[in-house]
Order: C-alpha cells, then sequence, then structure tokens
DNA sequence: GTTTCTTTTGTTTTT
DNA sequence: CAAAAGAAAC
C-alpha cells in the first residue's frame, strides 16, 4: 500500500483514503478533516496507478473549494493532475452542455439566467397570463418552477400534478406558467440555473451515446457535500456513475460521496437528504465509513454543537468527539440594540487584536441575513477594524453591473429577451413605454424575438418617427457592438459598452450622489474583463459571462493569509465548510434567527437547527454567542426573545455578560427604543426575557400589544438643544405636526438645517 | 417620454 | 428607513 498519503491519518481516514470498491460513503462529522481525505484520496488514486487525470471527476460546492482542492492535489502528485475536472456541478454541466450544445437543442452562444433573469423573464409570462403580481409574485413563481425542475418535472407533468390543487394556489399557478416560461426560456436561447443540470440530465438520458462517451471518461466520481445535492444531481451522479437508465455495456465507475446530513442547509432549494440516509439503497456493495473525531474545536464549543443538534428528531444520532482541551469558556452577550451588539463585537475582536495578539483573518462575524451585516459594519468602520462583506448585495447583482453585462449578453445574442429588453432605454434614448409595446407587438405577429423585431419596425405601424429613429440607432450600437466583440476579447467589449452606449457619461452628468460609486463599479468590471483577457488570452465573451454567472458568494472569501488580514463577514450559508479560530455567531433571536419565516413548520426549524449547527462548528478556539433584545428590522424597533439555540447550550459552557458601561447617549437611546419598542408584535411568541440571563422566561409576558404604537414624546420644544447619532448636537427651531407625525427642524450647524421625524429620527433631547 | 413626487413594500438563506 | 413601484406633472 502506498503509505505517503495517509502518514498522520486517524485509521478511519486512512481507510476512507485508500478503501478500494464500488461505492463509499463518507460520514464526516464536522471539522473531521473531510477535505483532506479527499484530496489525499485523489492524490491516492493518482499515484497509485488506479486512475490517471482526466478519469477523475471531482464535485465540489463551490468554485473556491474547486481550485483549493485542485491546487492541493497538484502539489501532492504533481503539475499533470491539471487534467482533472474539479468543479462545482454547475461548471461541470456547462462544460458538458457548451460541448454539446447541438444535441439539446441550444446554439452555441446560449446564454445563462441568474435567479434575477428568471425572475424577469417570469414577470413576462405573468402578463401574458393576466395574472396579478400581488397575489402571485413572479419571484415566488419563479422559485416553485425551479423546484419542479430539480425534481426533474417537466411543463405537461407539472399541470398534471398540479391541477387537482385549487386554482388559487400558487402551486397550480405555477404549474401553469411553468410551460410559457419555458418556452420563453427556449425562444431566448437560454438556460437558467436549474436547467443547466436538467438538461444534462435529459442529454444523458436521450442520447446514449454522449451518455457512454462520459462515462468512458470519468472512472471516478467525487462528490462533496453530498447531503445539499437535490434530485436532479442525484440522478445525474447516478448517469455519470453508470447506473442510470441510459446506456448498455458500460462498466461503472466508482463513486465516493462525503457528507453530513447534520449540516444539510439547502433543502429550501431542493437538496434532499434523502440522498445520504439512502446511499446503500442505491448503490449495492456501498461502503460506510464515519469519521467521528473532529480536529477543529475546542471539546466546549463541540458539546455546545452537539447539545444542539441533539434536540432535532429527524436525525441518526452521532457521536462526534475530540481529544482537544477544553479550551476557552463560550461568551454570550445580551445586548440592548443591535448597535450594542455590534459595539461589544468591535470592542471584544479590538481586545483581542491587543490582548491576544489576533489577526484581524483570524475572525469571523456570522449572521442569519445579509441585512444584519450593516450594524456591524458601520460600527467597524468607527472601529476601524479592516472587513470585508461576502455576499451581500453582491457586485453581479448590482444595477449598473447588470446593465453592463445585459449588454454583452445581447452582444452575444440577439434572442436574449431579458437582456435586451433591460438596456432597449438605459440609457435613456426614447424608447419609452409605448414604443416597447409596439416592439413587443411586431415580434409577437413575426413570431420572432423582442430583438429580432427591432429590425422589422414596419410591421409596428403605430411607433411615431422620433421612436422609430431611436430603434434604429440602437439597433445601429448593437451592430457596431457586435462587430467589434467579433474580433476582440470581452475586456475591449466592456470598454466599447461603458464608452459608447453613453451609460458612463450618463451616469456622469448624474447628480445623484449614489451614481458616483456607480461609475466605480462600472470600472471596476471593466478591470474584471482586463484581468478575464490577461489570463484567458483566448477567452471568448460568451467564456467570460458564463464565468460570471456562475461565481458563488463562498467564491470571494478572503484567504487566510498570515499577516493581518481582514475580519469576514457574511452569512451562516457561506460560512459552511470554513473555519476560524475566533467566530461570533450574532443575532440569536426567536425571529432573526430562526428566523420568523421558518418558525411555523418543524422541518424548516430544524434546518435552522442544522444551520446553527454548521455556524457553531465553524470556531476552532473561540466562540462568542450574542444577540439584540431591540432590533430595528423595518419601521418600528422591536423586541426579540433570545433564540432557543441560546437555550439549547449547556449553561455551564457559556460566561454570560450583559452591556455594562454604556455611556450617558446610548443609554439614552436605549431607554427611548424600549419606550418604543413596547409595541410587541405578537408574532414572535409570548415569551418574556430574563434580562439577567439572557434565557426566556414564561412569567416575564411582555405588555399586551396596544393598537398603535406610542408616539414619542420626547417634550421639545423650539431651543432645545438635541443629539442626533449621526449629526451630532444640534438645536431645535421648529415643530411641525404632532403625535406620530411630529417632525422637527434641527439645525446641526456646519451639517446645516435637517428635517426630522421623531417618530425614526435617532435624537435624544439633552 | 422624462422627471419628480408619492405610495407601497419589504428580509430569509443561494448554485 | 430605504428601495422600488406607481402616479402626476412637466
Amino acid at each position: 500500500m502506498d503509505t505517503r498519503f495517509v502518514e498522520g491519518l486517524n485509521p478511519q481516514q486512512a481507510e476512507a483514503v485508500t478503501h478500494e470498491g464500488p461505492a463509499l460513503l463518507i460520514i464526516a462529522g464536522a471539522g473531521s478533516g473531510k477535505t483532506r481525505v479527499l484530496t489525499h484520496r485523489i492524490a491516492h488514486l493518482l499515484a497509485s496507478g488506479r486512475a490517471r487525470p482526466h478519469e477523475i471527476l471531482a464535485i465540489t460546492f463551490t468554485n473556491k473549494a474547486a481550485s483549493e482542492m485542485r491546487g492541493r492535489v497538484e502539489a501532492l502528485v504533481g503539475p499533470e493532475a491539471r487534467s482533472m475536472w474539479v468543479s462545482t456541478f454547475h461548471a461541470a454541466c456547462m462544460r458538458i452542455l457548451r460541448r454539446e450544445h447541438d444535441a439539446v437543442g441550444l446554439t452555441s452562444t446560449f446564454s445563462i439566467y441568474d435567479t434575477a433573469d428568471s425572475v424577469n423573464l417570469m414577470r413576462l409570462v405573468a402578463k401574458d397570463l393576466n395574472l396579478d403580481p400581488k397575489q402571485f409574485s413572479p419571484k415566488a413563481l419563479a422559485a416553485r418552477v425551479g423546484r419542479f425542475k430539480d425534481e426533474l418535472i417537466g411543463p405537461e407533468e407539472a399541470v398534471r400534478l398540479t391541477e387537482s390543487a385549487s386554482r388559487f394556489t400558487l402551486e397550480h399557478v405555477a404549474g401553469q406558467a411553468y410551460g410559457p416560461y419555458q418556452a420563453r426560456l427556449e425562444a431566448a436561447n437560454a438556460v437558467d440555473f436549474d436547467d443547466i443540470i436538467l438538461k444534462s440530465v435529459r442529454l444523458f438520458e436521450e442520447h446514449p451515446d454522449i451518455a457512454v462517451k462520459y462515462r468512458e471518461q470519468f472512472r471516478h466520481i467525487l462528490v462533496d457535500e453530498y447531503q445539499d445535492t437535490n434530485h436532479a444531481q442525484y440522478v445525474l451522479v447516478r448517469e455519470f456513475v453508470g447506473m442510470g437508465g441510459a446506456g448498455t455495456g458500460t462498466a461503472t465507475a466508482s463513486l465516493t460521496v462525503v457528507g453530513d446530513a447534520d449540516q444539510s442547509i439547502y433543502a429550501f432549494r431542493g437538496a434532499n437528504i434523502r440522498n445520504i440516509l439512502e446511499f446503500e439503497q442505491d448503490f449495492p456493495d456501498a461502503h460506510i465509513i464515519r469519521l467521528e473525531q473532529n480536529y477543529r474545536s475546542t471539546q466546549t464549543i463541540l458539546s455546545a454543537a452537539n447539545a444542539v443538534i441533539a434536540n432535532n428528531t429527524e436525525r441518526r444520532p452521532k457521536n462526534l468527539w475530540t481529544d482537544a482541551g477544553a479550551g476557552e469558556r463560550i461568551v454570550g452577550y445580551a445586548a440592548d440594540t443591535e448597535q450594542d451588539e455590534a459595539r461589544f463585537i468591535a470592542e471584544e475582536i479590538t481586545r483581542l487584536m491587543g490582548e491576544d495578539n489576533r489577526a484581524p483573518s483570524e475572525v469571523a462575524v456570522m449572521y442569519r441575513a445579509n441585512a444584519q451585516s450593516r450594524a456591524i459594519e458601520e460600527r467597524f468602520i468607527r472601529a476601524e477594524i479592516p472587513y470585508t462583506v461576502v455576499g451581500g448585495t453582491r457586485f453581479y447583482e448590482r444595477t449598473e453591473i447588470k446593465d453592463m453585462l445585459a449588454y454583452l449578453a445581447a452582444v452575444a445574442n440577439e434572442n436574449d429577451d431579458v437582456a435586451v429588453r433591460r438596456i432597449v432605454n438605459t440609457p435613456r434614448r426614447g424608447i419609452g413605454d409605448a414604443a416597447v409595446e409596439g416592439i413587443e407587438a411586431a415580434a409577437r405577429a413575426a413570431g420572432v424575438s423582442f430583438g429580432a423585431a427591432l429590425r422589422r419596425l414596419d410591421e409596428a405601424s403605430r411607433m411615431t418617427a422620433r421612436a422609430r429613429a431611436a430603434v434604429e440607432g440602437f439597433v445601429a450600437l448593437l451592430d457596431d457592438l457586435r462587430a467589434l466583440a467579433a474580433d476582440n476579447g470581452p475586456a475591449a467589449l466592456i470598454d466599447a459598452v461603458a464608452d459608447r452606449t453613453g451609460y458612463l457619461a450618463a451616469l456622469r452628468a448624474s447628480d445623484d450622489p449614489q451614481d458616483a460609486s456607480r461609475i466605480e463599479n462600472v470600472m471596476e468590471l471593466v478591470a474584471v474583463g482586463r484581468e478575464y483577457g490577461e489570463e484567458n488570452p483566448d477567452g471568448t465573451l460568451t467564456g467570460f459571462l458564463e464565468k460570471v454567472a456562475l461565481v458563488a458568494d463562498a467564491d470571494q472569501v478572503p484567504d487566510a493569509d498570515g499577516g493581518g488580514g481582514v475580519v469576514t463577514l457574511m452569512t451562516l450559508h457561506t460560512a459552511k465548510g470554513l473555519e476560524y479560530p475566533v467566530v461570533f455567531l450574532t443575532g440569536l433571536e426567536e425571529g432573526t434567527f430562526p428566523h420568523a419565516r421558518s418558525m411555523e413548520t418543524p422541518g424548516e426549524l430544524e434546518e435552522e437547527r442544522r444551520l446553527a449547527y454548521v455556524g457553531l462548528t465553524r470556531a476552532k478556539e473561540r466562540l462568542y454567542l450574542s444577540r439584540a433584545e431591540v432590533r430595528s428590522s423595518w419601521g418600528a424597533p422591536q423586541y426579540f426573545p433570545a433564540s432557543r439555540f441560546v437555550e439549547e447550550v449547556p449553561g455551564d459552557l457559556v460566561d454570560w455578560r450583559r452591556s455594562e458601561g454604556l455611556d450617558e447617549l446610548e443609554r439614552a437611546r436605549a431607554e427611548r427604543l424600549s419606550r418604543r419598542g413596547e409595541s410587541w408584535s405578537g408574532i414572535y411568541g409570548t415569551k418574556g426575557v430574563d434580562r439577567a440571563t439572557g434565557t426566556l422566561d414564561d412569567r416575564r409576558v411582555p405588555p399586551s400589544p396596544p393598537g398603535s404604537a406610542p408616539g414619542p414624546d420626547l417634550g421639545l420644544g423650539i431651543g432645545d438643544r438635541v443629539s442626533h447619532d449621526q449629526y451630532g448636537l444640534g438645536r431645535v427651531v421648529a415643530l411641525e405636526g404632532s403625535g406620530h407625525n411630529a417632525v422637527a427642524k434641527v439645525d446641526f450647524g456646519d451639517l446645516g438645517v435637517k428635517r426630522l421625524l421623531l417618530r425614526f429620527a435617532p435624537v435624544v433631547k439633552l
């Protein structure tokens, strides 16, 4: 046996690395070294001669994980390993679909629609079907259609399955909308995210010759994070392995999957734990290896995580252990407000950087929803803590970037209706709603796409001469860009789009302060294009668009470099697979985490708990749990009781602290918020909170909900001095309105006179 | 057709 | 409170 790759591994890990057999399931507990096992297994396959690099297909959850895995294997066995396929499901399928596009009925320039594009397309479908967008939001319909695709259900079958449902359910309407949606998608020569997998499955099912070709190539399939695969991905794996329906006479490939049912956090997107629980039934002669020793966390952290996950009933018990010492106690902090929570985190990080000599890159702050980063960011800026937010309003989802990319997509694919419609009047060029309607009518009459109809305007008689001229100008512009794209790389095209379309000029001319940063973003996209051109000398426009479409949140996580670095802020979902010496788990309140919308159904609540488990197990040495009693989600601030997940952590593991040493200003603000927050929403339960321990207490039931929140009565008069969180000190110069709508005009000196709606404004009377 | 004002709505989580 | 959508004025 080749012992090079098992040195320093425990017996289970070593067995997982060297096991020979048709199917292997590695049940890997959190922090059990699964990434190492997977990379060493690949290295072992290569070094022992069982596999050649091009015979390996390894599926990871993110592109970043893929490039790291490839790098490690190359370091272990040499550069020839480069010809392995290591990528996400989506990237692997795209590679196949591009190659075999004829067989799936696409032209080579097909577009990829992300979630936002799908919703836009669904908006058109909903309009065609006369659906009320308030009753059935395009977003919900698009998501439901996506779930059909995850289950490999086609439009006709979806209609059949949902016709019995009441006509006015999302279920039924989505079934009806699926067909028209898919028709529009295909007419646009585009695929959405779910199609990438679905069409790959269909390709293999309907073209046995192609299936056999890939099966003969890939002799070893490895899938990481198997607990988060959906049905379509499961069927695809079976096709790869040779256990699918299509093709005959091909020997099956070996299959290795790695996963942990306790870390399944994507059921909302179609992931099915069944895939991991029933692996043995699915793949005969399957062997199972459990990795139950944790090498990541201290015993304290692990005990907390084990205690929390034990509350899930739909679960096979697991015995995850460590021989690391107890380590530091967990620190809990019950803050008054989200600002107070942020202040605590910032102070604690500053202290850790000083006293414990921690680098910022050793610290991560995690939260349930992206919007929660805001208060923390504001505080970090003030405290001068270097940080990055991963995900959030993602770069590629910003309006200006989507606009620019829509130009590129329209240039690459004339039939891409979502892209063409997005830019037809951006920047303004005199093609308004009426003109768009006319073009639409022409497109329908001629049975062509919106983009193609731009050239056939004679058929749209109702259009004004001016609009017609504007459209002609637009068509000429696109043709110019197409000519340029024909013999230049994507970088040159992005440059041209920014300049020749007048997009940058419009931003520069605007007096909206936000447009300054939009210009920067556009320039950054230009830089991204240049970088792509340098890294891929023969990279194409479609290649660039594909790369951009498939970037994931987790791909942007900064590397943990030795010197300094930055604190990472991210959602718990993005944190999957990562680890940090110091982790802050924030917003542990009923309604925030678990999220209010997941608290109704037991299944969703258990998924929230798995998410908590993922969060807890990211920490190696120090773990902080924090919550805010008052959080201003939107509108009025609200009280939130402590999260049940906090209570599920054994009390002796946690050192609870409460806000102390608030300065006068902050205390006044906390009081003010409390005064207002007493309007109890009622949807988050009826338990009170023991302020000393931060735990739920049935005896302390909050005040009953008043019909309307009491207006703030600051007792302000003209001439009073006030303090504002942002503007600082000021003097009241006028008062308008009363009660709920009371407004004060306050002179903040250099900052000028501001009109403040007292219901919201963060002001304190001094 | 475009700008500006007013009203409404919204926060899960993401390949 | 902010962003987006809708309505009215230009």
